[in-house]
DNA sequence: GTCTATATTGTGATAGAC
DNA sequence: GTCTATCACAATATAGAC
């Protein structure tokens, strides 16, 4: 059970892993080296060895908590009493805004799964991870709502896309339909927050 | 001007072509060396520097091609007289079917756009694709048409989302949501392309 | 056009002084 | 706990024989 959110206690451990958060996520691990976090931290190579022995378990750490900042935080929110419709927005509302203060992450997290999904299988089966049941609670849920036809399954995969895409694909979108307008984009990705809790509603009505 | 499909004729730099599609998109840039490639090859790793000189200038190559492979190629199929409907569902119909032919470009395309944005600009800039203008179009064309209130760049945010996570995300939500079964997911893959077209149809619809 | 050999720099990781 | 010094190897790239 690898603690995901809290770090370790000593300052140093600390100034590395946020270094390593940092270059990690930016740059993926094969585009990391020890040098650079090293750098990024004001400290010496060698410690990054004497508290987390190798990169790759230096890496795991910094995996999990991005993949806890990518990973839809909805447990709290389906076990409220509000109606179906006011969860939905509640869950993309939250989902956009988490992935909005990262975002970086969803590229990270899309690279690295596919990069080497072996690695992560492992990193999330010893993390106390578990996103199927996680997810499959969602998809119970959305089954109990009074729903046409759809399948939940692509049901949740319409409201991940939907949120993701836009802020990983980010470079290359606002260059093609803002003209690399950083200010117009965000306002753009303000708006979706409707738009696809909207789309979302839609294809569950009858 | 670069020639984007058709590689150059000798027998050797095309071999050596075929292997840096296969090593650089499955790796990415970072993740990818000369050795590889040119074991890939089965040729001298000195090859790769005569033919190409650096390695940079082999993956712009290798970027063009897998570029062309993600842009949504619309053009034809807009030009047509079909009813507006039709069109969208033959835009998501061929998209969704050349990204499953190409399952690995998603990510690796993500991942090289953000990881380093300025050189992705000057390849696309000097490649003689210009996709600004040719989404453009694509909006001019969504205007065309009967279509409620949406504004054309959500819908083709949403129409890319749709069909390019599923892909890119694939690892991770064949894990989650099929239990791994690659089959399943595959099928999957198939039936959205009747959920993507109905859900962005029913977007547009009064 | 294709190879071997090599130059140069960078990599992850360890040993050992303090 | 933090540093310097160093190891063994891999990286991109070039020179030069054939």
């Amino acid at each position: 059970m690898v603690n995901i959110i809290q770090f370790a206690p000593s300052s140093t451990e600390n100034r590395i892993l946020e270094a390593a958060k940092k270059v990690f996520i930016t740059n993926g691990f094969d585009g990391t080296s020890m040098q650079l976090i090293a750098n990024e931290a004001g400290i010496n190579k060698s410690l990054l060895h004497y508290y987390f022995r190798t990169k790759e378990k230096l890496f795991a750490s910094v995996f999990l908590y991005a993949f806890h900042h990518f990973v839809p935080q909805i447990r709290e929110i389906l076990s409220s009493d509000l109606p179906l419709s006011s969860k939905i927005e509640n869950i993309v509302g939250e989902y956009m805004e988490m992935l909005l203060n990262n975002e970086i992450i969803p590229a990270f997290i899309l690279h690295e799964i596919n990069r080497n999904p072996g690695r992560i299988y492992d990193l999330m089966q010893n993390s106390g991870l578990n996103p199927t049941l996680f997810i499959s609670n969602f998809l119970v849920e959305i089954r109990k709502g009074k729903i046409k036809s759809i399948d939940p399954k692509h049901f949740i995969v319409n409201l991940i896309s939907l949120c993701v895409f836009p802020i990983a694909g980010r470079p290359l979108m606002q260059r093609i339909l803002f003209a690399n307008d950083a200010a117009a984009y965000q306002l753009f990705l303000q708006e979706r927050k409707n738009i696809v809790t909207g789309l979302l509603l839609q294809s569950i009505q009858a």
